[in-house]
Parts: C-alpha cells; structure tokens; sequence
DNA sequence: TGAATAGTGTCTATTAGACAATATGCT
DNA sequence: AGCATATTGTCTAATAGACACTATTCA
C-alpha cells in the first residue's frame, strides 16, 4: 500500500449505518423515516440510522439501529447491504462515510414514541420520492428501491414483507406494490407454485368476507427463485404508475384471518 | 440518532479500499495480486488496495489505488463498488473498515515492478482460491466472483474483458472462463447477436491461421442485457469445474489480429 | 341466486437447448 | 483436398402471456 510510510497515520473517518425499510400496507410499497430534530436538515424527512459502535459490524450496528430508532425486531426482517456512500460533501458537518443497509418486512407496527426524541413514521414511496430528504438519502432510497424490485425477480424474499401464513394473493400484492404494476393472478400463481421451495402448503384456508377461500402458505426454504419471475413482459393491463403508487385493490398483506 | 447526547463523540475508523480486478487471460480467469511486504501477513499474497484519502469518494479512491497499485488506467476498466467489510477483527491492526470494489478489464500488462514496493501480477483464479489470502480477502475474492458471474448475465460488461474488436467467439471465451463451463457456439451467437444495443458490427473481419474468418464487433451502447443471458440450462457438454479453470481451448482474447 | 375471489385449463407465440448443415479461409 | 473454425438452419420441448372457465364461499 503506497502510503505506509514511517511516520504517516491515515486519515480517519466517521462511519454511520442508514436503513431503507420497506413494507407493504394498504397495498401500496411504504418506508420508514424519521423527522431530524437537529441540525443539520432539521425537519427534513431521513432515513433511520447512526453512527457505529466500536467493536462492531456495520451489519450489527444496522441491527441495533432498527431497535433504537424503529422498535423493530431485525428477526422478523430481511436485511441486507445495500452499498457504501462516501461523497466528502455528503454531510455538512463533515467526512463521514456512511453504509446503506436494505430491510424488508411485514407491515410491523411501529411505536410512536421510541427510545428516540424523533418518531418513527411509515410513509407512502411514491410520495416521498416528490419530497426533499435529508442528505443523500433520497439516493439512497432510490437505490434501496432498485435493489428490492431487482431481489423480487430473482429470490424469494417476497414472502419476507408478508406475516404467515399468506395466501397467494398477498404475496402478488406485494410483487405488485413493489413492482408498481398489476399481474396475472393466473400465471402469477403458476410460477410461485412451480418455483421449488417458494411456498409450503399450511394445508389451511382463509376464508375471506366475501369469495372462495384461499389456500394458506408458508414461506419454503429455498432463498433464490429459479426460474427467475422477471418485471419483463408484465401482463398487457399493467398500470405504468412511478414506484409504488398502490394498485387497485387495497387488500391488506394479512389481516382479519380465520382459518 | 440515538448517540447525540451533547459532548458524546462518535467513533473514528480507518477506512480502506481493495481491488479485486478480473481479466480472461489463455482461457482463465485471472485476478491480480500482490504479494504483502510488511506485517500483518508478511508475504502473503493480497488484493491490491490502500487508505482512503481526505477528500476523496471511495469510488476515487478505487481508481487512485488502481493506477499507484498496479499501474492500471480505471477508463480502460468497468468499475464497480462490491461491498463493505467490517468485522473488528479483520485487521489484528486495529479497526479497519474496507470497502471492496469489482474491476474487470482486457488482458492488460501489468509493469513488473510499480510505483509500489510488491509488483503486482496476475494469478489464475482457481489457483488463488485454494491458497490463503491475507485478511478477509478469500471471503471478498469469493463475493467478487459471484458477482462478476451474475453481471455476465444481466449486463453487457463481459464486453469489458475484450479489446475491440472482437470476436463472438472471444465474448463467448470470457463467459466461459467466468462461469467455469463451455456453451453452445451456435446458441450463445443467437443470444448475443440479438440482444439489442450488445454488440455493434464494424464490417471488418479477423482472419484467423486457421479456420473460417470471424465478423469484428465493438461495444454497444447497452449496459443491461435483455433478455437475460442465465446461467442455469448450461449445455450438456458443460464440463464442472471451479472458478475459472481454463476450459480447453486456450483461445487469447484478442491476439495477432489482421482485417 | 348472485357477487366476489380462488384456482384450473388451454391456446398460441416465443424461446432454449441440441445438433446438423453449410461457409470460408488456410496449408 | 482436408482441416479448423464461423455461421446458419432446424427440430423439439418448455415456457410465457392471454384469457376462458370452473370452484367455493357468503350475503
């Protein structure tokens, strides 16, 4: 490495961890944010997050993060890396390098007063999205936001955002808040079934208000989809709407449940 | 933030970047190393990175230890940042946060001897995955290969691996030597050729010792590739082996070309 | 019975893998 | 001519999208 020389100490760097959190309710994609109670960007809508601890990962920092700030449990979530932003300018007070991590999970409910001065809200994505955020973060949810349309596709973290059991109509709502478009309930239920360890059969039914029941499912072992359930080619009847405008029905992911 | 008490401080980390650079060279896929001149890990073999600077994004960074490393012009490579590694223990030094970046490129020479004291070389893959590297790097090393082999199938950036032109059998090489198994000529042409935006005719053609002469291609303008060109489904001939053993022939890149 | 949703079946165009056949240079 | 590789073509099974149809519950 060309700057060990005697003598020279590397620069050091302040480091945080920021959490997208996505979820699915009242069938359209919402994130976690929280309102800045100081300067810099005070008042200003922000990903959670903060700074990480000694002797810890990045990953377990995230993990402590969504307790602190959200009340959240990382057990009932997906969560992964997103990836690293490092803008010298990207925080006014100074270099701090922040990592980016993606949580994925059920709509939780989350205290309105948590162990923090600010509250944690969800918020409708599309209608963030028209807002200012704090620092980079309108980037970073942009990012974070590709990221889960593109794990839809190719891993079964979809049955993540619902609570079990769900049925196979939950989990299209979900592929469909996210995706931002509508699908064949038909060949959307020949993929998922067909897809080797997508879906466990409860052997249960939800017997809805009104309609046939449905059969209820947990979620299988397998983590990647093969064949992959690809956005391309969405059924004709798709309805072009920006990142997580709900689509027609509002069907809640799991809710009033009988069996 | 849960830790702005007033007069707290928040920790102050070291921040680094390692390289994991990828080039197809006799039919195998290569990284390049260095071999470590100073403890920790005297003498083991590396990925080449450094300290990040004040002032500078990570991605700059990646692009500065590429050309003081190992004599390398980032505008010759596709670029693109990997993940952050961060367990408190992977550096016995103390606490040290990497930020791993993915580069792949042409064959190109590397100066024996850089500007840095270790030169820098290049080692078949499959090799360097049974020997031990220093720090975290056979985790990263392994994290960069899945990577570089999923973009091959969702991204044209397998055209960064050639010199231009090139052949649609030099394309077919490096997927080959990525993904550690041979392919259908005739399929794998269909796919390629009719992937919009993948490959642009130049009208010229290479004339080989021997055999029929092979259309030239450059670069398109697309950077993802749709339809997806996925791995699963490989020919039956595939022969299994790992990571970048070379497969038969040992056809270079692009080598002694005419038109 | 009718409304509403779940689940099945089917038709067709497209695609992927396998592999045969042809083309074009060189020695 | 004969070799080696490139390129084209073809056959078949599998798949995807579109959509009709049947099933099951409750009001």
């Amino acid at each position: 490495m060309s700057n060990e020389d005697a003598g020279w100490e590397p620069p050091l760097v302040t480091v945080t961890v920021d959490l997208v959190i996505f979820t699915v309710r009242d069938g359209g994609l919402h994130v976690l944010l929280v309102d800045r109670g100081i300067e810099p960007y005070l008042g200003y809508p922000a990903l959670p997050g903060g700074y990480i601890d000694e002797g810890e990962t990045l990953e377990e920092a995230a993990v402590r993060e969504l307790r602190e700030e959200t009340g959240l449990d990382a057990r009932d979530l997906h969560l992964e890396q997103l990836r690293a932003y490092s803008d010298p300018r990207r925080d006014p007070r100074g270099r701090v390098i922040t990592v980016a991590y993606l949580a994925l999970g059920p709509d939780l409910p989350v205290p309105v007063g948590g162990t923090d001065a600010a509250a944690a809200y969800w918020a409708p994505v599309s209608e963030v999205l028209a807002r200012r955020l704090a620092f980079d973060h309108e980037a970073i949810l942009r990012d974070g936001l590709e990221r889960a349309r593109s794990r839809l596709e190719h891993t079964t973290v979809a049955a993540a955002f619902c609570t079990e059991p769900f049925t196979i109509s939950d989990l299209r709502h979900i592929y469909e808040a996210v995706w931002g478009f509508e699908l064949d309930p038909s060949n959307f239920r020949r993929k998922v079934t067909r897809a080797d360890g997508f879906l466990e059969p409860t052997g249960q039914r939800y017997v809805p208000q009104t309609g046939r029941p449905a059969l209820l499912y947990r979620r299988g072992k397998a983590t990647t989809l093969t064949p992959p359930l690809l956005r391309t080619g969405q059924t004709s009847r798709s309805k072009e709407n920006e990142a997580g405008e709900a689509p027609d029905e509002r069907t809640p992911c799991t809710e009033n449940r009988k069996s």
